[in-house]
DNA sequence: CTTTGCTGTTTATGGCGTACACGGAGTAAT
DNA sequence: ATTACTCCGTGTACGCCATAAACAGCAAAG
């Protein structure tokens, strides 16, 4: 189960990243094998991905996977993928009521900016993971992404590039950022499966816990909000969430702002400012050099 | 696995709530097994803790634990508050250093105020996810609380109390912040559990993954960022993303100080405002009573 | 015609949670 | 003293899971 030796990682990289497939006529085939994964983990969950129900739905035997896919994990790998092939196809490049005249690559401070196109992304992801709540139930930290994944990806760094921020800082707040999306989807996903598999709400559920809140009475801070009705109607939580995620980028990203002309063009680092003498803009010889060949190669 | 239907709620909140368990002498009691389930969850992860291992670490039979403990599920949710109980010890119920003339309750804003709290709570959560990562890994949406998760809880909530936001918000930000956490515990858990299972770095596996490397040219900001050497030296993604959200949740309160006065001092909500006449205090008669009672009360 | 390679099947191993029937030991009621 | 009952630990068994290994049918290549 937990992420099997079977299969080397470029195998992995292989079967990601191959052409689309030439479906052969009958029989099993990898994509089948993909498609009909999906909608099972889409139905039962990760937990009730198994090889055998996979195998049965194709009307095989569990076996017979195992001559096109390595694995359990490899499979969800391609899964992942696959169901991020959808999303992307609904995003267009630049988005269509974008001027055509910004430039397509770098992110100017007009269509929304930053803040528009990262929260434009985050929501995309979050629907991707309301239509396939597996997604966000994968575990591991050595999953290879596909091109799908990674174009998705590129796209959230893209939309930070253009900012002050630090390029390690870029990775930092997409990273962050997609680790919400994540939890938020889990938190909803696990709810959901809860409910239709127990057919009790979640709200019945907690309401029928008396046992539990007649114990509540000593914790002061609780028992007081608890009074105000404040879980009476939640926040929405992802939304909320991604708004303060959003103010706080928001709130680095200024304060680089402020202080741009301390950091290289180049590369972003910060500077070292020398007490005296001319201030310099490039942080080394190197990025001067960089900067330099790129002017003249640019025009 | 799955959340199992064994045992009703209530038993398992009676367990979690339970008087210190005086042991009996010789073998098996509730408090044994989880202490022996805990130990071999730090080892080897949840996904590692099977009801046979604890049994023979033991040297009793699978089946007898289940004299004890409804069913792994159930265990787990012991297994939390139990360790959620070492935090508890260590944390003091205000900072030592704190001025004694402070009010113990409302949070009032000296000592870091709420934000000082705060991140001094998200810090004690997140060590200790590093002495239990299997902490993290725990899911489903119906985890009863024992007592120490919801001293837990409290102080997290009564950190905010104090602070302009209203309740509903405050329940928010404590959830995000919770989530947050768990999930870059989580992160990490898993890497270290590949990294030791596998004995190879993190780094050293995707530094292998040339073949990966190869098909990235095309995707322009990512392709820039890593020239720049973004990913060479992270930022630390706990710290990174703890100010991050503490920056968007000061953001709120900011918002919310200005508009103080619009919202009700009693419950929060926010007050419709009548176009003329004397501006009121409280969005009802009830709340108004409720603050009268409160005062005289008090006084 | 034989060899090789691809595909799907069969069988088997070792793990998991837990239902169920049982046996012994201690205790209370008869 | 005997009976009944309850608590605790055991042994067996079921149905799930991933996957290793050997095998069978068929095609193209030698």
């Amino acid at each position: 189960m937990a992420r099997g030796v079977a299969g080397d990682p470029d195998h992995g990289v292989e079967l990601l990243w191959r052409d689309a497939d030439r479906e052969p006529r009958p029989g099993l085939s990898l994509g089948r094998i993909v498609r009909a994964a999906v909608e099972l983990a889409d139905a039962e969950g990760l937990e009730g991905l198994s090889m055998r129900k996979v195998a049965d739905r194709l009307g095989f035997t569990t076996m017979s996977l195992y001559r096109h896919v390595p694995g359990r994990d490899q499979l969800v790998d391609l899964m992942r993928d696959e169901v991020l092939g959808e999303a992307l196809d609904a995003a267009p490049e630049a988005a269509p009521d974008a001027p055509p005249d910004a430039p397509p690559d770098v992110a100017p401070d007009a269509d929304g900016g930053w803040r528009g196109r990262l929260e434009e992304a985050a929501r995309r992801a979050w629907e991707l993971r309301l239509r396939h709540p597996w997604l966000a139930e994968v575990r591991g930290s050595r999953h290879l992404p596909g091109p799908n994944a990674v174009a998705h990806y590129d796209h959230m760094l893209g939309a930070l590039t253009g900012t002050a921020l630090r390029p390690s800082e870029v990775v930092a707040v997409v990273g962050l950022l997609g680790r919400f999306v994540d939890a938020e989807a889990l938190l909803l996903a696990e709810t959901r499966r809860e409910e239709s598999r127990s057919g009790v709400s979640e709200q019945e559920w907690w309401g029928a816990r008396d046992s539990l809140y007649e114990r509540l009475d000593r914790f002061p801070a609780l028992s007081r909000l608890w009074e105000t009705g404040a879980w009476d109607d939640p926040e929405d939580s992802f939304t909320f969430g991604l708004r303060r995620l959003l103010d706080g980028v928001e709130v680095l990203i200024r304060e680089r702002d402020e202080s741009r002309d301390e950091i290289c063009p180049e590369c972003g680092t910060p500077l070292e400012t020398a007490p005296s003498g001319r201030p310099r803009v490039y942080c080394s010889r190197a990025c001067q050099q960089r900067a330099y060949r790129k002017r003249r190669s640019a025009g």
